[in-house]
RNA sequence: GGGCCAGUAGCUCAGGUGGUUAGAGCGCACGCCUGAUAAGCGUGAGGUCGGAGGUUCAACUCCUCCCUGGCCCA
């Protein structure tokens, strides 16, 4: 076959009609954002959409706050570009979904960054007046939360950004202090007590975030303490080894734990006989020589290399020394076995008495119950031989006997495999001692010194002082006078908490503090209705819980297990930066006031002041002529963060404040949804949770939506020391925030995501593809009007069907919204893109578009249906893509005054709304199968092309070989309905109707065509090989219409 | 160390109650087109479903243990 081309081919492209637009292929989104975003200012976008949403069904997320310190970073772009998503969403399904941002603004981090600033100009905090001192960390806040606002507000998100709620807002703070004193007024107030990291140097208490450790030498020491009664009738009279490097926490000691499954051995403590003679003069000997004593079988042998070092002057004195398992005890057993078991403090001895009778492990002899205001000991001072009297308050404390309890903490790492006890000063011995009834005595004070009354301790000096534990120091030598010292050796290395300030070491410190109880039963009040007559914060929480919607479903159980675990709510800090815990408490009686018209002045300050409101000035005002104030003590402790964002609903969403969030259809939820990383199921969703439970009985959502967190390429977490960090501002800077939001939507954020480089660039791929879709329909309906519109019901089968396909796809978006789905409701968008428009529909209507004449009714058709797509995705891509939706729309309909976010979601065409549009499915049916034939059609071209034998589809012809199955007749019917070669984009389709075996391409295929090059020729306008077509160049029938017709 | 959660192609994700050769989009390779052109179309190659045991006729799906990572605690 001999090519002919006409020898003066006419070039037709000016007769074709090309997509036109202005709208380019690059987005050049760094630069165009910014001006998109001033314009939405400008015509407030957010007051306006209020307005257009006005009286519509609400959807209310309330938006958790953030804390108002350092510059926004990824977790906060994904939580807030989430918030957006849902906000945006709710608002094109039509509802009136407002967003107030809002900031935490209160606590130790800013306190801390003023009191470093301090450090930098040399000033001393404790020299600023706290009122001072306060205005800077209110002002310190304030800068953060104009920097993140402006750093959230860039990536797109809508939002009242001019009256965003903070914390520290007077009248935020005296909500927080009126929703504290509710739980005052309905009882679930008390004062209780808590060992806390403390430094004697600040004499303040100090948080985990403020202490650093470094390594230091202490002083170690052995001590015994005599079993004076037990189970086990061989252990009276033996001796319970202790180990500790605290030496200072002896004094108050008030048991002996031990592990349930640790093996205990009783040993005789002896010398070799020839060796006798090396014995230190003021060794412990005398008294210890052949006695027994109890300790953990694996750490016998290094106890008794201790306290062997200290009764001989050899250096190898050690290996010299012997010790028996005792003879009487040979199965010495298990912790477990110790139960029952009775000691007596080694200073009991101190006081010259008898020794102390067994039973009954006390409370604390100075005071009990929740109030831990100290009583005063008998201040006598007293050493060996002095007496004292035994039924005085310290004495009376170290004669009581000292039981054995079991600790899971108890190990046989290091130490005597029994540990003291000083719930005083440890979490594990307060909570022990706590559990068995047995409370701190508070004999240290706030500067580290023993209480001047705790007899002959009290003066001794700080108790982090080297000197006071040394084995010359005032302990020891009382435990070496009564008796009780095993060993004693300044030589333990170990790491150990100092204050980041200060670099002072810090001590655990048992201080008084708030509570909240989770198990009382909570007094009802006219505000507080409770459903159980016996509810409990923790019932009532728990119940809210099982009626709280969770996404994903698995925090239900998160949250539930944690409150169901939790302990009482400790609400005091003792700290300037900080809502007051606005208490006056009784002196005699060490009950808070609880008098509605101090607490309404209590509030009333708060509104005008603020926290400052709160001071010794005050009080005499607040309390009124009914008290004196000289009969209270002010609390000065601050609360708990947590309590302040756990309040957010009341001072946020109830105060009328922002009416936008006022709930106008009686539900008595405050909020549609929470929604936050996954780490506020210990933080704000169980503050919010509580706070709410304990003053209205009900969780203040009826829903939760949390986030994972977002981690590097590889999955790991990202940190500025690794250097792993991928910051959203300059994502920002060099792809544009459409990019992350695509990002952001893209992934499974319910779970850990990434993000990378390489992750990036995918999402900047996929942005393209949906670019150039909206770049295409704005080109292909380059003039179009309402007056080109073709309804429905006459347009061909393609068109219906992919109005169709917009239908299927149109409900599982709506679907994906309701499931919070971001993510399916992303792909479900590119994959119809790709798929259904730019690869099928685009594709195969490319023809009519370009050729067809402007009146054609098939041209007409696909402008129409390419209108309804267009109305349909700019839509549906508006709330992800909020930047390039904005210019998609101002590119196809510019007005100053409207945006693609005032749009509603479209109304489509459905089975349910408009069956006869697609023949009740069987449309669908056939163009299902009719696309399954088109793939195939393309995988038997596919080989021609790939041998050069022909270039573009259009030049292909093909046979569709029967076989004379009814399945094939079914086919070849099918095919024949439609212009089968326009779908599949070839030049001509036959079909055969006796099929030929031998051109199946191999045995067994399901191959049903047979592809060969055209013989027609092309036209010169369409380029399409049709049989009219006189030679290579010239026009085809349709054309010659179009350009001379 | 404890509680909870996750681990499917290079990337992002699908894979009801266990059942035919594990899917999609993107990317990649190759090819086509040159009238969506730093675009569009097609074909193809990529996975022992984190690992090891076990239950079952049959497991990506159920059980146990382990590894890796994450959140919250200690």
């Amino acid at each position: 076959m001999t090519e002919k081309t006409a020898p003066d081919a006419v070039d037709y492209r000016d007769t074709v009609f090309l997509p036109k637009t202005d709208f380019p292929m690059k987005a050049g989104l760094p630069q165009k954002e910014p001006g998109i975003l001033a314009r939405w200012q400008a015509m407030d976008i957010y007051a306006e959409t209020r307005k257009r949403r006005a009286g519509r069904e609400q959807f209310i997320l309330h938006d958790g706050p953030p804390y108002a310190n350092g510059d926004m970073h990824i977790g906060h772009a994904l939580n807030h570009i989430l918030k957006d998503m849902v906000c945006r969403t709710q608002t094109l399904l039509g509802k009136d979904s407002p967003y107030v941002p809002g900031w935490d603004c209160h606590g130790l981090p800013i306190e801390w960054r003023v009191e470093e600033e301090y450090r930098k100009k040399k000033r001393n905090k404790d020299e600023v007046p706290v009122k001072e001192f306060r205005a800077e960390c209110r002002a310190y806040a304030q800068k953060w939360v104009d920097v993140q606002r402006e750093q959230v507000k860039r990536l797109g998100v809508l939002g009242n950004w001019d009256k965003p709620y903070l914390t520290m807002d007077f009248d935020a703070e005296a909500t927080i202090v009126a929703e504290l004193l509710k739980f005052a007024e309905s009882g679930q107030l008390y004062r209780g007590a808590k060992p806390v990291m403390w430094s004697p140097v600040e004499k303040t208490a100090l948080a985990e975030a403020e202490v650093e450790y470094e390594d230091i030498t202490s002083t170690q020491i052995d001590v015994a303490f005599e079993i004076v009664e037990s189970p086990i009738p061989e252990l009276v009279g033996a001796h319970a080894v202790i180990w500790t490097t605290t030496p200072w926490t002896i004094p108050v000691n008030q048991a002996i734990a031990y592990g349930p499954d640790v093996e205990y051995v009783l040993v005789e403590l002896r010398v070799d006989a020839h060796k006798r003679g090396a014995f230190k003069e003021d060794a412990p000997l005398e008294k210890f020589y052949g006695k027994r004593a109890l300790i953990a079988e694996p750490l016998a042998m290094a106890f008794i290399a201790r306290w062997g070092k200290g009764v001989t002057d050899a250096d190898d004195g050690v290996s010299e020394i012997m010790y028996t398992p005792a003879a009487e005890w040979e199965s010495i057993g298990k912790g477990s076995d110790l139960a029952g078991t009775v000691a007596r403090h080694p200073m009991a001895k101190l006081f010259d008495s008898p020794l102390p009778r067994a039973g009954g492990a006390g409370g604390g002899p100075l005071g009990s119950g929740e109030a831990v205001d100290a009583p005063t000991p008998n201040p006598s001072r007293t050493r060996e031989g002095d007496n004292i009297d035994p039924t005085s308050p310290l004495a009376e404390f170290y004669l009581r006997p000292r039981p054995f309890l079991p600790g899971d903490f108890v190990t046989t790492d290091s130490g005597t495999g029994l540990v003291h006890m000083a719930p005083d000063h440890g979490e594990d011995d307060f909570d022990l001692c706590k559990a068995h009834g047995i409370d701190p005595v508070f004999a240290v004070q706030g500067d580290g010194k023993y209480r001047d009354d705790w007899a002959w301790l009290g003066g001794q000096g700080s108790v982090i002082n080297p000197k006071f534990n040394a084995p010359d120091g005032p302990i020891c030598s009382d435990l070496r006078e009564s008796g009780g010292l095993l060993a004693a050796s300044a030589d333990y290395k170990h790491s150990y908490p100092h204050s980041w300030r200060s670099k002072a070491k810090v001590i655990y410190r048992c201080t008084p503090q708030w509570f909240v109880p989770m198990d009382r039963a909570i007094k009802p009040s006219p505000s507080l209705s409770l459903e159980g007559e016996r509810d409990t914060l923790r019932s009532t929480a728990l119940r809210a819980i099982q009626n709280t919607r969770f996404v994903p479903e698995k925090g239900r159980n998160r949250i539930g297990s944690m409150v169901e675990g939790r302990p009482d709510w400790v609400l005091s800090r003792q700290r300037a930066w900080g809502v007051p815990i606005t208490l006056f408490v009784d002196r005699k009686t060490g009950q808070y006031l609880n008098d509605a018209g101090v607490n309404a002045r209590i509030v009333a300050a708060m509104k005008a002041q603020g926290v400052d409101g709160w001071s010794d000035e005050a009080a005499p005002a607040l309390l009124g002529p009914d008290y004196n104030a000289a009969d209270y003590e002010r609390v000065t402790d601050i609360l708990d963060v947590w309590f302040d964002s756990g309040c957010t609903h009341a001072f946020v969403l109830e105060s009328g404040k922002w009416p936008e969030l006022l709930r106008r259809d009686g539900s008595t939820h405050p909020a549609d949804l929470y929604l936050e990383g996954s780490d506020q199921h210990r933080g704000w969703f169980q503050s919010s949770l509580l706070e709410s439970c304990g003053t209205r009985g009900q969780a203040p959502y009826k829903a939760v939506l949390t986030h994972g967190f977002t981690m590097d390429q590889k999955g790991m977490k990202m940190s500025k020391s690794i250097g792993n960090t991928v910051d959203p501002l300059k994502v920002m800077q060099t792809n544009g925030a459409d990019i992350i939001r695509l990002w952001a939507l893209s992934v499974d954020f319910t779970e850990d995501h990434r993000i990378g480089d390489e992750i990036l660039k995918g999402v900047a791929d996929q942005y393209r593809k949906l670019r150039n879709t909206f770049r295409y329909l704005l080109g292909a309906l380059d003039g179009f009007s309402d007056a080109e519109k073709v309804p429905v019901d006459e347009m061909p089968e393609l068109e219906r069907y992919v109005l169709h396909l917009l239908a299927d796809m149109d409900a599982k978006l709506r679907q994906a919204v309701n499931d919070f789905d971001y993510n399916s409701y992303v792909r479900l968008l590119s994959d119809f893109a790709n798929n259904d428009l730019s690869a099928f529909f685009f594709d195969i209507r490319k023809d009519s578009l370009y050729c067809d004449a402007a009146t054609s009714p098939k041209r007409m058709a696909y402008r129409t249906v390419l209108d309804i797509l267009f109305h349909a995705l700019v839509r549906y891509a508006a709330p992800v893509l909020v930047f390039t939706a904005e210019e998609v729309w101002q590119t196809r309909f510019p007005d100053e005054a409207e945006s693609v976010h005032f749009l509603e979601w479209p109304e489509v065409l459905t089975f349910d709304n408009e069956p006869q549009i697609f023949g009740n499915s069987e449309l669908v049916e056939k163009w299902t199968t009719l696309r399954s034939f088109r793939a195939m059609a393309s995988e038997q071209i596919e080989p021609l092309r790939r041998n050069k034998l022909i270039g573009s589809s259009l030049e292909a012809q093909l046979v569709f070989e029967m076989d004379g199955s009814s399945d094939d007749k079914d086919f070849s019917k099918l095919m024949t309905s439609v212009d089968f070669a326009e779908l599949a984009i070839v030049a001509s389709i036959k079909i055969s109707e006796f099929g030929k075996p031998e051109h199946k391409v191999s045995e067994g295929s399901e191959t049903k065509f047979i592809v060969t090059k055209t013989t027609h020729h092309k036209c010169g306008r369409c380029w399409r090989h049709l049989p009219e077509v006189t030679e290579d160049g010239a026009l085809c029938g349709r054309c010659e219409e179009v350009v001379n017709g």
